[in-house]
DNA sequence: TTGTAGGCGTTATCAT
DNA sequence: ATGATAACGCCTACAA
């Protein structure tokens, strides 16, 4: 049987009450006392019922992670660098996707903003609409969104606007006249900002957006990036280069392609990815992209759902990170 | 505030008892309460306190993972497999890693093992030591080791040795006289088990296991590889073929430093890797290797990790999962 | 400084 | 078929 506290208590003839203010670290107790009944403690190899614990004080000293696609290689790097920053951090972390469910987004955040399973949420994912996210602050379950600015919950994303700004800018600086841009349709969100970047940098240098040279993947991967560059080169021959919004999956498959067209990579054609994947510096030419502060974000995450939980108002509600321009071979 | 069986059984004008047994569908209730009380549970929309409901019945429905490193593509895949799995199944995942903790690995298994906090656990990782999975039995937590076979737990793991058997056989069946072998220091015991593999293989052909043809590297990187591949090259300039169960990412980096090098892959150098990670696809020539089915152990893990909380034995103590030869260009 | 008592929201065992 | 009542293990006033 698990030791309890009243096991504690009988052996050092005191209450369970005291054990309980001893285990708790509270003041107003004796030297003696607390010495010996953290000696017991150690003896019995005592540890809190958590469950207990949380029944007691309405908190269960859990964070739920929402995360999209374990899949993703954008997810997994938040997910990392949420666990890694907590290891300096009391909290548990149940993690939860809401891909292929039973039951849907709203009847998750539902569960879970009900059942008192969690104290607060992260929440990756640009996929879901503010309507969706009401229910959080409806219920007052400190939540956090990842990945995308919202209007409603605190968040922390990164300015896609710029980062493809940035990209573009540089395409354009190398001499490019005819800059492709392929985005994907399933990020609704980011995309939009994405695209906003490329048409800034553009007409920033005076170049009308051109949507014929606009191009949409189902999916970021290798062989929609295949495909891509098939289609553009037969309608555009005349582009010598391609931001790709849409990932840097479809911006390997389209460097592979270029290689079966015979078309030289960067000489005659550039390619911009976009996350800086680990892949991105396997491809030859190595993959120049626009990399995201993954880690980053899944950092400030974790510490602001942390301070929102430990009533320190951090005062952040919303924080943008920057993304980092990385330059290899294929410009 | 939130709503509460009370709450329910006030409306309902019964007592919250009853309502628990509505909610929880147990027999003997008369089909107009049932109505009643479903109804207005709707009405309220209740959702029972978990915890409050794992403090009466000692059960959190909750498994603990516990992953070495959440960096690495294996670990990953196979909680994909564990959480995709788990979308069928009514148990929370709680995610704990043990690298870089402040506290150790046994503190921690300690710590879950008593704190009620999770049912069972799912423990990923061959770096663990069977004296400190002695604490899972000795507290009678269900547990399932993956990645690894395990004496005193329950596990789900890949027949390493079969898999570094095929591989070899299959670049002696080519021809190659001499095989070199990377293996990585770190994974102590898969790494034996493919060391064990390989000889038998080489000993099947007649051939003698050369000790000066296994080559150590520290961890399973790029540069790790671009580095042995110089070391083999000019020691042991007559290998023709390099086995490599230390990793993709390594054999990755050998096929980069052989372009470096001039050599070509396969012509002059055959190349085979371990694991089968997305990389693997994308080199080029894209590399040969041993796929370990990752998905398929997490679903077995959860599986059976749920077959025993739920009381069903099913019967499966360990379970060896075969691996997979896939064989692309670098061969 | 410590004990007493009540409550957190459920479930489970008796009665009725 | 339902109601009382007592756990579950811990925390927190308040009283002593």
């Amino acid at each position: 049987m698990a030791v309890t506290l009243k096991d504690i208590a009988k052996r050092a003839g005191v209450t369970a009450a005291t054990v309980s203010m001893v285990i708790n670290g509270k003041p107003n107790i004796s030297e003696g006392t607390r010495k010996k009944i953290l000696k017991i403690a150690k003896e019995l190899n005592y540890y809190p019922n958590v469950i207990a614990r949380g029944l007691a004080t309405r908190k269960s000293n859990a964070i739920g992670v929402i995360v999209p696609n374990l899949a993703s290689s954008f997810v997994i790097r938040i997910l990392q660098g949420i666990k890694s920053t907590n290891r300096d951090v009391d909290y548990t972390v149940q993690l939860f996707d809401t891909i292929g469910q039973k039951e849907n987004e709203s009847q998750l955040f539902q569960r879970l903003a009900r059942e008192r399973r969690i104290d607060g949420v992260i929440l990756i994912g640009a996929l879901v609409s503010d309507e969706e996210l009401h229910i959080f602050r409806d219920e007052s379950v400190p939540c956090i969104v990842v990945a995308r600015k919202c209007d409603i919950l605190d968040s922390v994303y990164v300015d896609n606007a710029g980062g493809a700004k940035e990209a573009t800018q540089y395409l354009i600086g190398k001499g490019h006249e005819k800059v492709a841009c392929v985005i994907c349709k399933k990020q609704n969100l980011p995309t939009a900002d994405r695209l906003r970047g490329y048409r800034e940098a553009l007409e920033l240098h005076g170049k009308p957006l051109t949507e014929e040279l606009i191009f949409e993947v189902e999916d970021d991967t290798m062989a929609h990036g295949n495909a891509v560059l098939n289609e553009i080169k037969t309608n555009y021959p005349e582009v010598t280069a391609i931001f790709v919004p849409a990932g840097d999956m479809v911006a390997i498959g389209i460097i592979k392609q270029a290689k079966i067209m015979g078309i030289s990579v960067p000489n005659q054609l550039a390619v911009v990815g976009y996350d800086d994947i680990p892949g991105a510096e396997i491809i030859e030419p190595s993959l120049t992209t626009v990399r995201q502060p993954k880690l980053e974000m899944g950092d400030y995450a974790i510490n602001m759902i942390v301070d929102k939980l430990e009533g320190r108002e951090s005062g952040i509600k919303h924080k943008e990170l920057q993304t980092k321009f990385i330059v290899r071979e294929s410009t």
